[in-house]
DNA sequence: AAGCAGCTAGATTTGGCGGC
DNA sequence: GCCGCCAAATCTAGCTGCTT
């Protein structure tokens, strides 16, 4: 990883204030972890209801939740910050230093979404939806924009020789699958849709309706029906 | 329709361990 | 010391529901 972020902080995590790896047991203790749903189990539910909303995330969600969460609290611990009770400024200086680190986008909003689910809302909002901390995003979406393959990640040419060769047949008995095949692969290269907007699609006699002079005609999507 | 926040699956990296 | 294997840790692209 080191090599593909060359701006990769170097040094002792403890001079530096930044974990590579797992932080030193005796600084998580330290700064004293808050678990997930503490500040819902604070507002006055109980730890039962609480139990059950933090289900609402996969397992492996909470799991990394819970280890930014870590990361965040021992940086704070490091520059002797409380990592419950602190500005905005707190979190966008960690951001900050995580961005220097090399980290793109991405994974800063999931920093940011794990701030959100440990910590109480800032001013009345979600840390996430804070404007400083959304214009900090953006910026670094800007200044380290996502790296996208310019090569397709499929030949468009295996594609076609594997519609060429769907079993062909005489126009009147051409089958229904064959031709919905070519059908939905025409629609979906041509218009770039979801597959959920795909898949909602519908041909049926009432979802086809023509403006006056068969100028235009429009597909209207019905969820659950297919094409 | 477009943009956004939150979420997740999968890819990549790291670290530990045993065998040679 | 090197290699291969495996699991855990970490990162990130892209999906989806929601809002505007």
């Amino acid at each position: 990883e080191t090599s593909q972020c060359p701006l990769r902080q170097e040094g002792s995590p403890l001079t530096s204030g930044w974990y590579d790896s797992t932080p030193p047991p005796e600084v998580v203790e330290a700064v004293g972890v808050a678990p997930e749903g503490a500040h819902l189990v604070a507002s006055g539910l109980s730890t039962e209801v609480v139990e059950t909303i933090l289900q609402s995330r996969a397992p492996s969600t909470r799991k990394l939740y819970a280890w930014k969460w870590i990361l965040f609290t021992s940086w704070c611990g490091v520059r002797q910050l409380d990592p419950v009770h602190f500005p905005v400024g707190t979190v966008l200086e960690f951001l900050q230093a995580r961005f220097a680190t090399g980290l793109t986008h991405s994974t800063l909003k999931v920093y940011v979404a794990a701030i959100a689910a440990f910590h109480s809302p800032l001013g009345g909002q979600s840390v996430g939806k804070h404007p400083l901390v959304t214009r900090f995003l953006h910026s670094a979406l800007r200044l380290r924009p996502p790296v996208r393959s310019r090569v397709p990640t499929w030949d468009l040419a295996v594609v076609l020789e594997a519609l060429c060769k769907l079993p062909f047949e005489p126009l009147e008995e051409v089958s229904d699958r064959t031709l919905t095949l070519k059908a939905v692969f025409l629609l979906a290269i041509s218009s770039l849709k979801r597959v959920g907007d795909l898949q909602a699609l519908s041909v049926a006699p009432s979802h086809l309706d023509f403006a006056p002079g068969m100028a235009k005609a429009f597909l209207y999507p019905r969820p659950g029906t297919l094409l």
